[in-house]
DNA sequence: TGTCCACTGGAAGGGAGGGCTT
DNA sequence: AAGCCCTCCCTTCCAGTGGACA
């Protein structure tokens, strides 16, 4: 084939779909169905903003995820910023996601870039010169602005709630702007590890999310496909199918609308006219996998040859393994490799972020007389580590190994 | 009942990479 | 350019600990 019809192929290939953007992630639907409760709820209370009351309280937001939380916030305050429009006033907005932001220093220069469109440089400048920044940013405005800080659990459990209280504090401080917090978590548990000083005035307001049921993913995903494909592409049956495997997996929508988005993609590929439930069902295998390839290739260097140790442990038969094991099979990894091993008390930090991710599973168990050791378990198939890995050239050797 | 293992996880500090001030 | 101070990633040090075993 020529390569200049390599193209013309894709390109010729009618698509199925009619507007794929509507099957993304950072697409803000026009309503959100079956979340009229939630919504209304965060906006009556962003509303005191709109009845000049004051400041709106700051707003905790819970549920797992693929609940609504994120595109909820996002949605009702870009609403609360039109309506503000048509009555005079301004309001503006931040959205930060912290778990690929999770130190104060980097949460801070992020919403002084988002904010006042002023970069900060990555290191160098002292934590609390950012937060002035910041706050100036926010005085210059004279208006309240609105803090979305997601998956905030990241920041707090890598560095402490300092920032979070000096957030919820800085109205005090603040001469003419005002802010108010959005925070969204999908650890229910995630309150334990607040100062009790920072729950009072972070979780002023609380709203809970409860995952979909199968019923109302089948509704969001029909209204969604019917803007996203072209009429008559995708089978109701297979809106059926991709409803009820995400209803399994806790109501997970953003996992269903990838479903539906990567079954287009499939068919699409294979030449098919139609979406069926065939093509949701090979998506779905594809989507699992993608999200923890994913995963995978965004980790550090040490991350990835700590999951590779865990996969030759798991490839042996012997799934759980206490620290101390763990150390010696990643020596012999790491000077496999040519890297340099971290120190024990790393590998301890390290296991706890893969533990975030989701990746491993780890418990801390007392052997009695043989002592006391965290026991981790690789959490996905080591062939599929493998397969995320080898995209680092330096480490194919040692996966084909395995 | 006490001992003691094999760690865990907090605290402090070092050095690489970098910005700000003079 | 020098000197200072910062963050980030990592190390070193170490007190603390759950429970099998003597």
């Amino acid at each position: 084939m020529g390569v200049d019809r390599i193209f013309d192929n894709l390109l010729s290939n009618n698509s199925l779909f009619k507007d794929k953007k509507v099957l993304t992630h950072d697409y803000v639907p026009e309503n959100l169905p079956h979340r009229e409760r939630e919504v209304s709820e965060l906006a009556s209370v962003l509303a005191a903003a709109l009845r000049g009351e004051g400041r709106p309280s700051n707003v905790f937001m819970y549920g797992k995820s693929g609940t609504g939380k994120t595109v909820l916030a996002r949605f009702v305050v870009e609403k609360l910023k039109s309506k503000g429009e048509t009555l005079g006033l301004t309001f503006s907005s931040a959205y930060l996601n912290t778990r690929y932001r999770k130190t104060n220093y980097r949460v801070l220069a992020s919403l002084c870039e988002e904010l006042g469109g002023t970069s900060v440089p990555a290191t160098g400048l002292p934590t609390d010169v950012v937060f002035d920044r910041l706050q100036k940013i926010i005085d210059s405005g004279e208006h309240l602005v609105v803090i979305i800080l997601d998956e905030i659990d990241w920041l707090v459990k890598h560095s402490g709630d300092d920032l979070l209280y000096q957030l919820t504090r800085v109205n005090n401080i603040l001469e003419k702007g005002e802010v108010s917090l959005v925070g969204i978590t999908n650890d229910l548990k995630f309150r334990e590890y607040l100062d009790r000083r920072v729950i009072s005035s972070l979780g002023e307001e609380s709203i809970v999310f409860n995952p979909y049921d199968a019923e109302e993913l089948f509704d969001i995903l029909r209204k969604r496909s019917k803007i996203a494909f072209k009429s008559n592409v995708l089978k109701e049956n297979a809106i059926k199918v991709a409803s009820a495997i995400a209803a399994r997996e806790h109501g997970d929508a953003r996992r269903a609308i990838d479903l539906l988005r990567v079954a287009g993609e499939i068919a699409e590929r294979e030449k098919r006219e139609r979406v069926t439930k065939e093509e949701i069902l090979k998506a779905r295998e594809k989507v699992e996998k993608n999200v923890v390839k994913d995963t995978i290739i965004g980790l550090p260097l040490q991350e990835k040859l700590l999951l590779l140790a865990l996969g030759l442990h798991a490839k042996t038969g012997r799934k759980k393994v206490k620290t101390g094991e763990l150390k010696e099979t990643y020596e012999s990894v790491c000077r496999e490799m040519g890297h340099n091993p971290v120190s024990l008390r790393r590998i301890n930090d390290l296991l706890s972020d893969l533990e975030m991710l989701g990746l491993v599973t780890s418990n801390v168990k007392s052997f009695g007389r043989y002592g006391r050791s965290r026991v981790s378990e690789l959490e996905v198939s080591p062939g599929l580590t493998v397969e995320a890995i080898q995209s680092e050239k330096n480490l194919e050797f040692l996966a084909e190994q395995l």
